[in-house]
DNA sequence: GCAAATTAATGATTTATTCAAG
DNA sequence: CTTGAATAAATCATTAATTTGC
């Protein structure tokens, strides 16, 4: 019931991780959900503070806290984009598995495209010739995607290939038990 | 099923402007997420055909979306910046210097119990004590909070003033990364 | 009922990107 | 083009839940 013996942080002895109380844990989600994503130093050091009357706690604990907060509400999400594109076939039929997960990939696939790190491989050849039937209304596109087009940060190894429009989701070598399921199209 | 009735675009009968779905907006943000700043025209012809079964939706919209959100992410980090570089001169008194920026750290501090010349290998196994462990180790997280003065479990009241924890500034895309008023310190 | 075994959550680290100064 | 600073993603590691056999 309530009355859990929930010990705030150590276990007393020496290095075990902190562990939040439920009072805690709500002071921070609440925060959270207000609004704070990412405390500053001196809202770290107050929310600590404010926290310590139910435990033990650490600066860094707050910190990592909004930071594993923040990481997991964004995968969650991910996973929802992720599924809305499954859901809706939203992939370019020619390179559909071109972002599947790479252990799958690599699995099967002695293809040398893409290695490790590949977030971003939204290589497009891009002929300039190209009908840009929508810019008709915008006058000042026209200069603007016309040649220093696509400033991509930098490009793994990406052989110019179609137009991807999926960024990858790498999946965890043995993360069998939660990630998706990128074959089989198990929609819901 | 997410069939909300989110009319998508209200562009179809008069001047309105474009209003994406939340589908639309979601699969943009993945793909900026994903790497694509700056799509070019035919990224930008293929993403407004894709995205158009869920509204009505234009090149133009998927082009003016991309420009604005980036312009906006710069917006956010120069503030971000620019709100760090003030925080520093106003600092709570006791501790302020306590985790200052690690390149001012560095560079004047001559405080050994964190100053590591070398980055690579810093790992000094501390046994147990939790003072200031981690800091030495993470490279990361780095300059600011550390309640440097690990030796009192709980943290010391701190005098109930007004804090400022939740920003009820109700703005979302605010990620309230200013710092608030400052004590004693004034500022040059 | 209970503990060993297993699985799910989550705290803590490490690594890779990113933007912008120099 | 290089580098500093910060962050978010990926990963590791430990704790809590839970299952399972007795």
């Amino acid at each position: 019931m309530t009355s859990v013996p929930v010990k705030a942080t150590t276990t007393g002895g020496g290095g075990t991780r902190w562990c939040p109380t439920p009072e805690q844990v709500m002071l921070l989600e609440g925060m959270y959900r207000g609004g704070l994503k990412t405390p500053t130093a001196t809202q770290i050091q107050q929310i600590t503070a404010r926290l310590s009357i139910y435990g033990k706690i650490q600066g860094k604990n707050v910190f990592y806290w909004f930071q594993n907060h923040k990481a997991r509400d964004r995968q969650k999400i991910r996973k929802k984009l992720a599924a809305l594109y499954q859901q809706h076939r939203l992939y370019p039929p020619s390179l559909d598995h071109s972002f599947l997960p790479l252990h799958h990939q690599v699995a099967g696939i002695e293809d040398t495209t893409v290695c490790k790190p590949m977030v971003s491989n939204w290589k497009v050849d891009l002929p300039s010739d190209q009908t840009c039937n929508f810019m008709c209304d915008c006058p000042l596109m026209s200069m603007m995607m016309m040649d220093h087009h696509g400033t991509a940060p930098y490009y793994p190894r990406v052989p110019p290939k179609t137009l991807q429009l999926f960024p990858v989701t790498t999946t965890t070598k043995d993360d069998l038990k939660e990630d998706e399921q990128s074959t089989t199209t198990s929609k819901p």
